[in-house]
DNA sequence: GAGTTTGAAACT
DNA sequence: CAGTTTCAAACTC
């Protein structure tokens, strides 16, 4: 007993001892490690405690011994460890709920295979990496390969993927740093890499999945990674790859991945069939990504440089001997691609690389952190304990774990929205939108649009999303890299939306000024500094979202963790006026005039600014005026004084030139938008029926309504009538376009966002004008139904028709929980 | 970037 | 409901 014990005890300081090194040179990677590392070690500890029970024979001194001694040993104990990893990992991922989850270990599942298999691109870009690092190391390494190693990961079964991993982790991590990733321009990353579902994958080795493809498909792929160099064209190309090659590949691939793990990824693959494949390769990808990205961060953020390397590099050429036996065990085709991307598109692959993790880094901390993270961990515990050498690693893992932004954005994780939704908001016009919240439909979301954040996570592994994928190559939507989240975003974007509209803004450039700016919706920021942003006098809160890294407001309450303030702000401000989320504009149709009778209705706009505007020195042409601001012209609601308004006077005078555009560019738009639109008005127009839509920015979250709306479908398929903003708060976050523009009467063009009022509703129902055919299907009556309740802020308040109109609304629409339980 | 203007929101 | 104050965006320099 007492020997024996002993022993124990013995193992377990060594063990320790170890530990507290690497948790010191994880520390050392990154001051964030810290906590995370309790994190880690916590389960290692664990691990180890057990792994020494399990192998008392190996507790023997000579174990000890060898702990202290060798390597190898630790290598084991990696090993080991990771399966213990994967274990702690289930209850990880509960911790940080993210529909990743599933999708995640699906991922792992991939990873298994992928890094079992030897043909896989990471071990290619591992070596690759390698190469680089090591100055031609690469070739020493494959040569020198050896089949031990090589069993160990790739054979060894459910333990090897995840020291493969988390090998791969490193190399990633080297090569980051010898490729100079630099947070440098994000610029260096086209646009187009970040759109498409394969950036992230090159992000995460480029070259490696250059090979498998080349391997596999031989062309797709191939024309991937060119593209990559290229940029933009990456899109097409990806199409392409992702309607042909990828399912090819897939299918091809598939016998490559799932040799390694038997059951699950066969089913996995049924599945989700092929896409969900690549899907996952992505995922997979994307958690290299991350530890790119994390490394990335750590080099920026401490130096800017990459210089950390370290010691590791015993362990790291041990691992990367692993690898090149793996890229042995491949055909030629790996080595071929590998010196080719090593060679040649390392450049260009890096920089991709680098900006993708850029902007993974930015963007995607929170969300990407829960997959990516749970990876992380898993490599970074196993590594961790199994490699001392890289503090690298540790360092990235640890810092990935912050949880933190996870918690931050908890509504990140939206109800599942339907990717109509997700299409809705990439329809948005453009780029405004933001295309986040198509991630939160899957996945999660991201929310910042103007600032950072997103979600990659896209593993939850929605097929749809996966489906999406291959076909969202779509041009249209090319977000930059910086706005956009890199995978996701593209995926969501349903494929039909973007060639009608946005595309035409597509144009990354727009997208992320409108975001830099904020102009976008979702990009809007507040700067709140007394109002805690839990007042209407923060834009962020009036439209019903949270605030985001842009912001510049202070003290905010406007947060995911403060939900619950948020939410009884919210209610009490509604109790005060219900329709106080509402959107302020309200896009009618011409026929409005018609029956509310306003002056207004003269003016071609069709849009009116709910309550209308009180200039009395702007005279109504400056975004001082709410209506200016949001495009529609003033009304008979307004007590504008002097109104000037381009849009439209409240006299009833047409407003210049400007209005016709508008009618025209509305009438366009209208059939984007009206649907939205309506349905909003409908639910403002009723709170009873539901909230009043907050306008949601995709961007960010929205705020969660108190109540059902967040479980909501979407209603919304761009086509139906329903989306509406209370689609939005259904989504949990605003998922439709419609809300886009809604949430907030700025639009970058007065003309875009028109929201119908409460009051104006029945106007656009009963105009005939009305050409959206939502509306129609809407209201087929058009009639207006008495209001429930009251008016508005106006007296003039047109009609009563107007909520008649709205019951027809509703009914084609769910109605929604208002916010306000009692309206 | 600081200061001013403006009008909505909030308060009384 | 009207008047006043507060607030933050829009605007100007």
């Amino acid at each position: 007993m007492s020997t024996e014990e002993e022993k124990v005890s013995l193992e377990r300081e060594n063990v320790v001892e170890k530990e507290s090194e690497e948790g010191r040179k994880s520390v050392k990677g990154g001051g964030v490690k810290g906590g995370v590392v309790v994190v880690m070690d916590t389960p290692e500890r664990k691990k180890n405690q057990i792994a020494t029970p399990i192998s008392k024979f190996e507790e023997s001194p000579v174990f000890n011994f060898l702990n202290n001694l060798s390597p190898i040993k630790l290598d084991k104990s990696a090993h080991f460890t990771q399966t213990l990893n994967s274990l702690s990992f289930a209850s990880i991922p509960s911790v940080f709920t993210s529909p990743h989850v599933s999708s995640i270990r699906e991922s792992r599942f991939l990873r298994r295979h992928l890094l079992s298999d030897p043909s896989k691109p990471e071990f290619a870009s591992d070596n690759g990496v390698k190469v680089d690092t090591d100055e031609g190391m690469l070739d020493a390494v494959n040569n020198s390969i050896e089949p031990k190693e090589s069993f160990g990961c790739g054979i060894s079964g459910g333990e090897a993927p995840a020291s493969p991993s988390h090998e791969c982790s490193k190399l990633a991590v080297e090569l980051a740093r010898s490729l100079n990733y630099e947070c440098s321009s994000p610029s260096t990353l086209p646009t187009g890499g970040i759109r498409g579902k394969s950036l992230p994958e090159f992000a995460g080795t480029s070259v490696t999945y250059v090979p498998l493809v080349q391997e596999i498909s031989g062309k797709g792929l191939l024309r991937c990674e060119v593209n990559m160099d290229g940029t933009n064209e990456i899109v097409q190309d990806k199409e392409e790859a992702s309607g042909c090659d990828w399912e090819s590949l897939i299918t091809d691939a598939t016998d490559l991945l799932i040799f390694d793990s038997p059951g699950d990824p066969e089913a996995f693959t049924k599945a989700s069939g092929a896409n969900f494949r690549t899907f996952e390769y992505v995922s997979n990808e994307m958690q290299n990504v991350q530890h790119f990205t994390q490394v990335s961060t750590s080099e920026c953020g401490g130096d800017g440089s990459e210089t950390e390397k370290p010691s590791t590099q015993p362990g790291e050429e041990s691992q990367l001997k692993e690898y090149a036996d793996a890229e042995n065990t491949k055909p030629d085709a790996s080595l071929t691609n590998d010196g080719m991307c090593v060679g040649q598109s390392e450049k260009n692959d890096n920089e991709m690389v680098s900006a993708l993790y850029r902007g993974m880094r930015r963007r995607c901390l929170v969300f990407e952190m829960v997959g990516p993270r749970r990876k992380h961990i898993d490599e970074g515990s196993g590594s961790s304990a199994a490699q001392e050498a890289d503090g690298n690693v540790a360092s990235n893992d640890k810092q990935l774990v912050p949880s933190k932004t996870v918690n931050e954005y908890p509504r990140c994780t939206l109800p599942g929205i339907g990717l109509h939704l997700n299409s809705l908001t990439a329809s948005s016009k453009d780029g405004k939108v933001v295309k986040q919240e198509a991630n939160a439909s899957g996945k999660q979301l991201v929310i910042a649009s103007g600032s950072s954040i997103t979600l990659h996570s896209s593993v939850t592994g929605q097929e749809s999303l996966v489906k999406s994928l291959p076909e969202t190559s779509r041009g249209g939507e090319i977000v930059p890299f910086e706005n956009s989240l890199p995978l996701m975003e593209d995926v969501f974007q349903a494929p039909g939306y973007v060639n009608s509209e946005e595309s035409n803004q597509t144009s990354p450039k727009k997208k992320r000024r409108r975001l830099e700016t904020g102009e976008g919706e979702s990009c809007k920021r507040c700067n709140c500094k007394k109002s805690k942003c839990l007042k209407l006098y923060c834009e962020c809160f009036a439209a019903g979202v949270y605030c985001v890294e842009p912001c510049a407001c202070q003290d905010c309450f406007n947060k995911p963790i403060h939900e619950d303030t948020v939410l009884a702000t919210r209610k009490q401000i509604e109790s005060r006026n219900p329709l106080a989320f509402a959107p302020k504009v309200i896009r009618t149709t011409d026929s409005l005039s018609e029956t509310t009778g306003d002056d207004s209705s003269k003016t071609p706009a069709s849009a009116r600014h709910k309550r209308g505007c009180n200039c009395k020195k702007s005279g109504c042409l400056k975004k001082y005026c709410e209506c200016y601001q949001g495009g529609v012209g003033c009304s008979i609601n307004c007590r504008c004084e002097g109104c000037k308004n381009a849009f439209g006077r409240k006299d009833g005078t047409d407003g210049d030139a400007e209005e016709e555009e508008t009618d025209a560019y509305e009438k366009s738009i209208v059939d984007r938008t009206s649907h939205k639109n309506l349905v909003q008005s409908d639910v403002e127009q009723n709170p009873d029926s539901g909230p009043p839509a907050t306008p949601l920015n995709f961007g960010r979250p929205p705020m969660q309504l108190p109540f059902s709306l967040k479980n909501k479908p979407p209603r919304s398929s761009f086509l139906s009538i329903g989306s509406s903003s209370g689609g939005i708060y259904a989504a949990g976050q605003g998922v439709g376009r419609a809300n886009f523009f809604q949430p907030q009467p700025k639009f970058d063009k007065p003309f875009e966002s028109v929201q119908v009022q409460e009051d104006e509703m029945p106007e656009i129902l009963q105009g005939t004008k009305s050409p959206v055919s939502g509306i129609k299907t809407a209201s087929p009556n058009r009639k207006r139904v008495s209001p429930p309740h009251c008016n508005y802020g106006n007296s003039h308040s047109h009609s009563p028709g107007r909520r008649s109109s709205r019951k027809l609304i509703l009914q084609s629409i769910p109605s929604f929980p208002s916010l306000t339980p009692n309206p």
